[in-house]
DNA sequence: CATGAATGAGAATTCATTCAT
DNA sequence: TATGAATGAATTCTCATTCAT
């Protein structure tokens, strides 16, 4: 019975802490980290702000959390993608499509990228975050290069380059009031620019 | 006498206006707007606080001004070499490095570009510099298009992506540490991205 | 026992509240609203300046509920008074005797009553109770002039005069070491006064 | 010529002291003691706050000499107004009627006198000046006391709340927009308030 | 003498964090 | 364990007063 009360209690505490990272997770999208006060979070999980402490030693480390599970989810995707077959043109197309798809979907994931934290703590988190996203690119221009597909370059320059093409392209100019028909032309464009970007002739001598 | 005094006068309320301003600028480059609150302002501009409002009339605006003027400077000289002669691929490329050259000798414009500030006023000016920044680039890719130099594209999600590359390139992997001499390199790879970017072959059919 | 505790709770809680009020009327009483920072209505209140905000949402709206509820105490003492049996000058000396009595005991509602606020929120608030208090004297001289017992006039004229009347004869000269034997004399001029101004003959033709 | 200069600038001297006194006491009049900061009444006289300080130690000497400088013409053509011949309810109503017809003119001498002061010492001065009033009404009182023309009553308490009757009926009901054609009512209704108050009937035994 | 830039104490308000219940 | 009241340091902004020019 003891063994029950507690398999209970874990299953609720695990509910718990996932309302609390759902919900700063929302009020960062809706208003940038400026609005996920903590009280403004655990109003939005049900819970008391003493209840966050519980289950998070900080803000900061929550919102931490948030960030590096909201990457997590995305690189993973992102792995798969390039690990499917096919050139890497072909692969590195989809990966910024899928993403840019997503983004457009819930645009905020992107904004609490660019968006700056209020504490410092956080800000390292977002600087790993975009180097693990930076990562990801930079397998699949490594096989382009190898395999002579793409021109020889610096792929720390141009993964970095990548993360921040899109992102910018995908924060900005999305006002809310965007028809989705026009979505698609962006989505292609910005999948376009990367393409040439990496694929493009090499420097000419 | 009263003119020499007056002179005198006017010299120095400029002088620490622009001391201001750039106290402003640096603390901001440095942590962030987070870390530019009116009293490390003041202290870093040798002032009072309320000296600062005799020079601005609310955080919010030195902050607007901190960054439109940073963004007027940046954009004049990169109008001016976009209008000089030479192809567009040549013109984007000395746009793109010496933007990228200013930028590493003062890493912080862009950070201040990216980092999100805490007031809606703020945030307002910020998105208006990064559209400027755009329109700047925008020239350049729709001459290039009309001479039939670059591909098709759209110019808008184009100029926009080739803002947040440089953007995305520069500011973080620059790190305080970084040698001088893999600058040169750094700079070349950002400029080679976007030229490649705007210049690769259009998409294949 | 969660039910105890919130009871007690909800005790301490408008205890804290009660006493908040209690420390704003008593400062606005001693050194008009002026004295009545939050800083020191959190002192005279014990608690930090911080727990003010979770009791009122300004410090305007603290005020004005210092003041409303004040003004609602004495006008429901008041009207009581007016509507017993009697004549209308009966109950006019009743009611006029019956306020200046208590402003003598705690003398600063009067105070509170003409002290100018630091803002519009209650300096609005301001205005209205004293139309309350108008209104209730309306009521009693309405009933004596259309019983004959008091001459034609104007009531609000009237109304208006009676409340500045007795405010100001009851606040100056109050000083803090005015004996209690000469408390009784005062009260009895004032309604004096005041009863004459109302009853006594119609203006000379 | 050492002579005519300092005659001249004795006169500037006046003229900048009486200037700066007519600026105080428009921004008081206008806004109550809140709106008239030094700079505002700086300003006002075209001259520079440090000026101000050349003519009066500090605000609130400045705020005083307004005050009982406005008092006092008062209470010279008041006093002028009961020393002439007449009976002493004719003369109290002229009193009271020339009070009140300069206060509608110009509603906020009124207000000054009733608005409260930021500064404790301003603050006693008004209330020095409120009994300056007290002291005129109180001639006119006596004078008809002793002529068996008026009860026997409190001088001190009627000429208070002589004072305050119409100071509230004036201040408060003149909203900007009451049509001129209303003041004579109202004066006439303030007036005839008065003279019922120390006129009336002796309090019924 | 006049100027007005500078001072700096003090005001209201916010919010992450703690801790008694 | 959960609650949410309380804390108190930090922030922006104001304004009477001073003093170098």
């Amino acid at each position: 019975m003891a063994y029950q009360r507690s398999a209970l209690m874990q299953e609720r505490l695990a509910e718990n802490r996932e309302r609390i990272l759902r919900s700063a997770r929302a009020l960062i999208a809706r208003g940038g980290f400026r609005e996920a006060s903590i009280t403004a979070v655990a109003a939005d999980a049900g819970l008391s702000t003493g209840a966050i402490y519980r289950y998070f030693p900080s803000k900061a480390e929550l919102f931490v959390e948030v960030l590096t599970e909201a990457v997590r989810r995305e690189c993973d995707i992102l792995r798969e993608i390039i690990g499917r077959p096919g050139t890497a043109d072909q692969r590195l197309r989809a990966a910024v499509d899928s993403f840019a798809r997503r983004a457009l979907e819930g645009p905020y994931l992107a904004y609490a990228f660019i968006a700056e934290p209020t504490d410092p703590e956080v800000e390292a988190a977002r600087i790993l975050c975009r180097q693990e996203f930076s990562d990801v690119f930079k397998t699949v221009l490594r096989q382009g290069i190898s395999t002579g597909e793409f021109p020889r370059q610096s792929v720390d320059v141009s993964a970095a380059c990548i993360v921040g093409a899109f992102t910018e392209a995908l924060v900005r100019p999305v006002a809310p009031t965007t028809p989705r028909s026009k979505d698609e032309k962006l989505i292609e464009a910005i999948v376009d620019f990367c393409a040439r970007a990496v694929s493009g002739p090499a420097r000419q001598a």
